[in-house]
RNA sequence: GGCGACGUAGCCAAGUGGUAAGGCAGAGGUCUGCAAAACCUUUAUCAUGGGUUCGAAUCCCAUCGUCGCCUCCA
């Protein structure tokens, strides 16, 4: 059995066969940090971390690498307003990004490049693709020579003459060809630059990835992703000029996640409809952003709202329900638990093979839930029910979701809480409801939850 | 206008030729002192109209609708 991905080159899914056995090379363009990441940043992070995760569940070894952009317009914009360098704010928003990947249990990249701490290379690069003709100078400016490179267009599914027809934006009279790109800037007034044999100038978006791609992983790639809304004109120009440089096909498989919805419209800060990853974790646990993302198809829009939301942490809490320990009670049974496990993991690996289909998993997972809960209501013997436990964990663990929440996994307020059940206990054989409601209620204040059984009561963190 | 994706129950959503997973919500029930949780039962013919096929949510065509890209963008 093989995992199958869905290509945006191909528009097919296809068996992943990687360049070298056993490894897989991953590029995810990362984010331009000149603003607070929001949720759809966020949910490409978690969607590639997922891939991430479960090639290496599937034995790969992963090579992992995610850029930032830390010079652009916008970045440079910022500064001004701020009378800060633009440096500085480059610095506040990478750190604030890698706080939250951390915050989101997304696994740490193996490398995570800038490009301004690549200006040689990128200058090398700009350099060998004026030399090789396909690009020219332009008062101090460098642009990619679209016409030059055969292949444009193949990985949006765009011809040249079509975009010509529909081109909106004023064109530059200058270049060659409106369609017809910036590798490098050339510098304006009080903007970071570095010396180039064009003038000093700046590279221009698309160039740094390119660059940081081959310079971190090499000429050819397995897998590039990111958002949807990279494929044009962002991806194909990287394949224009990576390929133009190399002289070889750039990446096999292209993965493009969709866009989280806000008010009916891709979240954006330019439209201004957005939540920040702070905004969300400030409300909502970690995982919860996780869940949504995994209940759905990474490829297709996800509406962000309080129903989606919802949703979410109610499928988290379902999931926990089949943690919770075995019923305190004498003579344990066993089942058919066992054959029930080796099923969920073969029709998980199935699901997930198929271009990481995490909605069809989750919902093995959930059929699980019901058998272990199902096998726990018969009173099954503890240490069977571990077993099953461990391979829910195990296999929620591949998707990056913490079942196990830290508070009961750190406390030893457990003894206490035993002591308060006991006394409970005593209040109920007496008939004394009132107590021991307090008691129960007070445990819930505290986020304990009881549960009474024909057999006994257990606790369990809300 | 061009390119692409999608349209499955109240909501989210899987399923790409053989007769509709799962989650949430709803209804009824079991358990319970009450509750919560869990468990059991129950809720769709797959946007619309044609076509191909013994058979289609699944393939083809058309229509309508939603979203993305064509300008910075995860």
């Amino acid at each position: 059995m093989s995992i199958k991905i869905y290509n945006t080159l191909t528009k097919k899914k296809e068996a992943l066969e990687t360049l070298q056995p056993g490894k897989v090379s991953m590029y995810v363009c990362g984010p331009t940090v000149y603003a607070e990441a929001h949720v759809g940043h966020a949910m490409s992070a978690l969607v590639f971390d997922i891939v991430r995760r479960y090639l290496e569940y599937r034995d790969y070894e992963v090579r992992h690498v995610t850029n930032y952009t830390d010079v652009d317009d916008k970045i440079i914009q910022r500064a001004a307003v701020e009378g800060v360098d633009p440096i500085q704010i480059a610095q506040r928003y990478i750190d604030e990004f890698d706080r939250h990947l951390k915050d989101l249990n997304i696994l740490t990249a193996s490398e995570y490049p800038r490009a301004t701490e690549e200006i040689n290379s990128i200058v090398e690069a700009v350099a060998d693709l004026v030399e090789k003709g396909y690009a020219y100078p332009l008062n101090g400016d460098v642009y990619y020579r679209v016409n030059k490179f055969p292949g444009y267009g193949k990985l949006s599914g765009r011809k040249i003459e079509d975009m010509e027809a529909g081109f909106r934006i004023e064109v530059d009279e200058r270049k060659e060809h409106p369609l017809d790109f910036a590798l490098w800037k050339s510098a304006k007034p009080n903007e970071p630059s570095w010396p180039s044999p064009w003038g000093n100038g700046r590279p221009g978006w698309h160039i740094e990835c390119s660059v940081m791609c081959q310079s971190h992983l090499g000429d050819q790639i397995d897998i590039h992703g990111g958002g949807n809304d990279l494929i044009f004109p962002h991806h194909e120009n990287e394949i224009a000029q990576s390929e133009a440089l190399h002289g070889k096909k750039f990446a096999t498989y292209w993965m493009h996640n969709g866009m989280m919805q806000l008010s009916g419209a891709k979240m954006s800060k330019s439209v201004g409809n957005l939540v920040t990853v702070d905004n969300f974790l400030e409300k909502y646990e970690p995982g919860v952003l996780r869940m949504m993302i995994l209940n759905s198809s990474y490829r297709s829009p996800l509406t962000f709202n309080e129903e989606t939301i919802g949703h979410a942490e109610k499928a988290l809490k379902r999931l926990r329900s089949a943690l919770r320990p075995a019923l305190p009670k004498d003579g344990w049974e066993k089942g058919d638990l066992q054959k029930k496990t080796d099923q969920v993991i073969k029709l998980f690996l199935k699901s997930m093979d198929d271009d990481f289909n995490s909605a069809g998993a989750m919902g093995h997972l959930f059929d699980f839930v019901k058998e272990i809960n199902l096998a726990r209501d018969k009173g099954a013997d503890p240490e069977y029910l571990l077993a099953a436990q461990d391979v829910l964990k195990e296999l929620t663990g591949v998707l990056g979701l913490e079942l196990e929440l830290p508070e009961a996994q750190a406390g030893d307020a457990g003894q206490y809480i035993d002591l308060l059940i006991e006394i409970r206990e005593k209040l109920r054989e007496n008939e004394l409801w009132e107590l021991s409601d307090i008691i129960r209620d007070k445990l819930e204040e505290r986020d304990v939850i009881l549960e009474d059984t024909s057999q006994g009561t257990t606790w369990r963190w809300k």
